[in-house]
DNA sequence: CGTACTAGTCTTTTT
DNA sequence: GACTAGTACG
């Protein structure tokens, strides 16, 4: 009896089929993760192959750490030694050791969005590009997609040659990148770029990988891009043992620059390939299944495949649709707390997947108000919020002072009186020496035009040096806490009155978590090391294993993931497919929507859910869509609830202002019954028979009036999601949800509290409830509160404001 | 130099 | 609706 006497033929075939190039198309739930660990084990422990020869590279840290996990438990000893990475990670450890052979210094930084964004901007004052024309962001846009295309900013310039727009990106894409050299810091797309780079300039060190990664396999090829498959192309080169795993099905991200051909063409490149299908699912039952195979068979050009399970029929998929959004996440918000009453299910079996982000907060409300556990994956980062970047910040600049976004972020903050003026002249100096932001500082007593100011430089750079000169004995822990302490931030903070400043304070004490956890798990560890780790985590990858909480995020968000119970909200044209693929004209943007569709039905193991609502505010607009299509693709019997017609739909008149943005506009809900009535017929009709741009008919726009009244009412609804309802995996809509009662302005005093534990309390937005725990924290009472209605809360003393009963 | 208010933009989706 | 950049004023 072997560990391989578990898996089915095709799976065997794939494992033991270690010689070659090896394409796996693996249909949802397939079982490919199995085919790969089992894979690492069959070439360490039957073919005596070296741990340390093998490489596995996947999509998210999660997914690496789970491939890693598998394979310690099933081959135990030298587990360890297998790289199992995502692309960026495994390009920055290869930095790390070699880019100072392509004219950086190894200790380089990594920017993210938000840093690239301030770069550009600088960049485009520089060459006077005129913003309004061509915004940075679309210039960022059009030099990562070239970055994934591999061209450099010199053959972008000769291919821009005669385009206006293409020959000011073009300048742009050549000072940016020259902006990120000075600054020692590479971008996202840089990480891959520069290593393929290195790979191609240093032979000597692309033979030392490839003769170090003889078997090496890729997850989740679909979603690979040229520049990706350039990289491992490279390291496969010599040995040719490249075994890739994909599902063209689920390829969703070429907004990305994906290239679903590397899937689609691999046989050609590699003639010799073995191809190995699997086919059977073990997830989901077979309504779920067929599903979403009657959806996903409207594309073309796919590698056909038969999907098939043992398992049984199942449940029917369930579909409802609703007059308002807000009904819609009552509904769903009301059946998984049903479920779990009747302990048919726990709240980690069940998982709401929406298209946008946005769709997250109305979700929130409800399930705050259900008093239901959940965990948003998305949104906005935890690296990316305004306090987390600027301490940050601080430890970018005391870790590569040529950091020049991250020191002119933090010199006037908090406040120092330094303004742009100053800025500007120090910068100009810099210039003039061809030094860094940080270096010019240092000369500030050299610099004649800045006058007075120059007195309030010179404490800045006094203290990062003395940050630096101290790091060598308090380590991290020491120096976060010297940082916070020093600048005084928290305490700026606490004073300021701002709304979300406790959430804030929250934020940053989990920061201080992260560095301890971090030097707690890390033998040698260094700055660079963590400001590293913090740069290459998603949000997805932050959901622990075992979570009792539901989980909300987008349809990206959720590949690879499973669930028992799996609700799609938003099933609506113009939502879910999104506007811009209904109005594009290129077919393949529907089709990658209908793969995402794809994606999200599949994710299901027992039951799925669709909804959708007649009526939606997006964008402060309230829009009226019909079902979508994707639903209107699955026969009929294998749903619970028949798909209204769309002739029920109606629209009323032409919105004459509106008109050049082909939308028409649309009588709310609650109007009287003649106007409901069946003036606009079908319009599906419509948009095939006008053809062109009238076609676009399916989304229905209203300024915002009496719809508003549907928002939920504002008493009960928090105005931020509790903390631990969100540990910081949460990005998404905290602190944005509406305040309602609002907390009262003014600095917070850390006053002694005049309640003790067993004390009844009453809190301004969760009514009354008893003290469970009173602790005495770093700056203030946390105070732990079981509420009557809203469950338990952890909160700051100060900010709590609760009145003793 | 700092703050408070206003007007314009925005959204797909993410390593 | 929400966030941000830009502007006017103290």
């Amino acid at each position: 009896m072997s560990i391989y006497d578990t898996l089915n033929e095709q799976q065997k075939r794939g494992v033991f089929a270690v010689d070659g190039p090896v394409l796996l198309l693996a249909g949802a739930g397939s079982g490919k993760t199995r085919v790969l660990t089992h894979r690492i084990a069959y070439l360490i422990d039957e073919i005596g192959v070296s741990p340390y020869h093998i490489m596995a590279i996947t999509f998210t840290n999660k997914a690496a750490g789970e491939m890693r996990e598998r394979v310690d438990s099933i081959i135990g000893h030298g587990a360890n030694q297998v790289w199992v990475s995502t692309f960026h990670a495994a390009c920055v450890r290869i930095l790390r050791r070699y880019i100072d052979r392509i004219g950086f210094d190894n200790n380089f930084t990594i920017y993210d969005m938000d840093d690239q964004k301030t770069v550009m901007k600088d960049v485009c004052k520089r060459l006077q590009i005129d913003t309004k024309m061509l915004k940075e962001r679309a210039i960022l846009s059009a030099i990562s997609s070239a970055k994934d295309e591999l061209i450099s900013p010199q053959d972008y310039q000769i291919q821009a040659m005669g385009d206006f727009h293409g020959e000011r990106i073009a300048r742009a894409y050549v000072e940016y990148q020259e902006t990120l050299r000075k600054s020692n810091a590479l971008d996202f797309d840089d990480l891959i770029v520069k290593t393929v780079e290195l790979f191609k300039t240093c032979p000597e060190v692309l033979a030392g990988y490839q003769d170090r990664f003889r078997y090496l396999m890729v997850d989740e090829y679909q979603d690979t891009n040229t520049v990706q498959f350039e990289f491992i192309r490279l390291l496969a080169d010599k040995y040719r043992n490249l075994c890739v795993v994909g599902d063209d099905d689920q390829s969703i991200y070429k907004f990305r620059g994906a290239n679903i051909r590397n899937i689609l063409d691999f046989e050609e490149v590699y003639p010799e390939a073995t191809v190995i299908k699997l086919e059977q699912n073990y997830r989901s039952t077979q309504n779920v299944l067929d599903a979403a195979n009657a959806v996903i068979k409207n594309n073309r050009g796919r590698k056909e495949k038969a999907l098939w399970t043992d398992k049984g029929e199942g449940n029917k998929v369930h579909f409802r649709q609703f007059d308002t959004a807000y009904e819609e996440a009552e509904f769903i918000a009301g059946d998984v707390g049903s479920k779990k009453r009747r302990g048919i299910a726990d709240y980690g079996d069940f998982a709401v997947l929406y298209r946008t982000n946005a769709q997250a907060r109305m979700l929130e409300e409800r399930f705050i108000l259900e008093g239901i556990p959940y965990d948003v994956v998305g949104g906005t980062n935890f690296y990316a919020r305004r306090e987390i970047k600027d301490i940050l910040a601080y430890l970018k600049t005391v870790d590569n002072g040529r950091d020049d976004v991250a020191v002119k972020r933090i010199i006037n903050i908090p406040k120092r009186g330094i303004g742009a003026t100053t800025i500007t002249r120090v910068q100009e100096y810099a210039d003039e020496r061809n030094i860094s932001f940080y270096d010019a500082l240092r000369e500030a007593d050299q610099i004649m035009t800045i006058g007075r100011s120059a007195g309030k430089l010179a404490p800045f750079v006094t203290m990062i040096q003395g940050f630096r000169s101290k790091l060598e004995y308090y380590g991290l822990e020491g120096l976060i806490k010297d940082i916070i302490e020093t600048t005084g931030y928290v305490k700026e903070l606490e004073a300021s009155g701002e709304e979300d400043a406790e959430d804030r304070i929250h934020n940053i004490d989990e920061l201080i978590s992260k560095v301890v956890a971090y030097e707690e798990t890390h033998e040698e560890a260094g700055l660079s090391g963590f400001l590293e780790e913090v740069a290459l985590v998603a949000d997805i990858d932050r959901i622990e294993g075992e979570s009792s909480r539901v989980l909300l995020m987008t349809l990206h968000s959720a590949k690879g993931l499973e669930f028992p119970y799996v609700y799609l909200a938003g099933m609506e044209d113009g939502v879910f497919p999104g506007y811009m693929a209904i109005t594009s004209d290129d077919r393949e943007d529907i089709e990658e929507e209908r793969r995402l569709a794809y994606v999200g039905i599949t994710r299901a193991k027992e039951d799925l859910t669709l909804t959708c609502a007649k009526q939606r505010m997006v964008r402060g607009e309230t829009q009226y869509n019909a079902v979508s299509r994707f639903v209107e693709e699955i026969p009929a019997e294998l749903l619970d609830q028949k798909v209204p017609s769309l002739k029920k739909w109606n629209y009323v008149d032409y919105d004459e202002g509106s008109e050049e943005k082909l939308r028409f506009r649309a009588k709310p809900f609650g109007m009287d019954q003649t106007e409901r009535g069946d003036a606009g017929g079908d319009f599906r009709g419509n948009a095939s028979v006008n053809g062109g741009a009238d076609s676009y008919q399916r989304i229905f726009h209203k300024k915002q009036t009496d719809s508003a009244r549907h928002k939920p009412r504002a008493t009960a609804v928090p105005k931020r999601t509790p903390a631990e309802n969100r540990p910081f995996i949460a990005g998404g809509g905290a602190g944005s949800l509406k305040s309602v009662n609002g907390l009262s302005k003014g600095a917070p005093e850390a006053e002694a509290v005049n309640y003790g534990v067993g004390d009844r309390v009453r809190h301004i937005k969760y009514g009354e409830g008893t003290v469970m725990k009173l602790e005495k924290g770093p700056r203030d009472y946390q105070v732990t509160v079981v509420f009557d209605g809203a469950g338990q809360k952890i909160m700051y003393a100060a900010f709590a404001k609760l009145k003793k009963l």
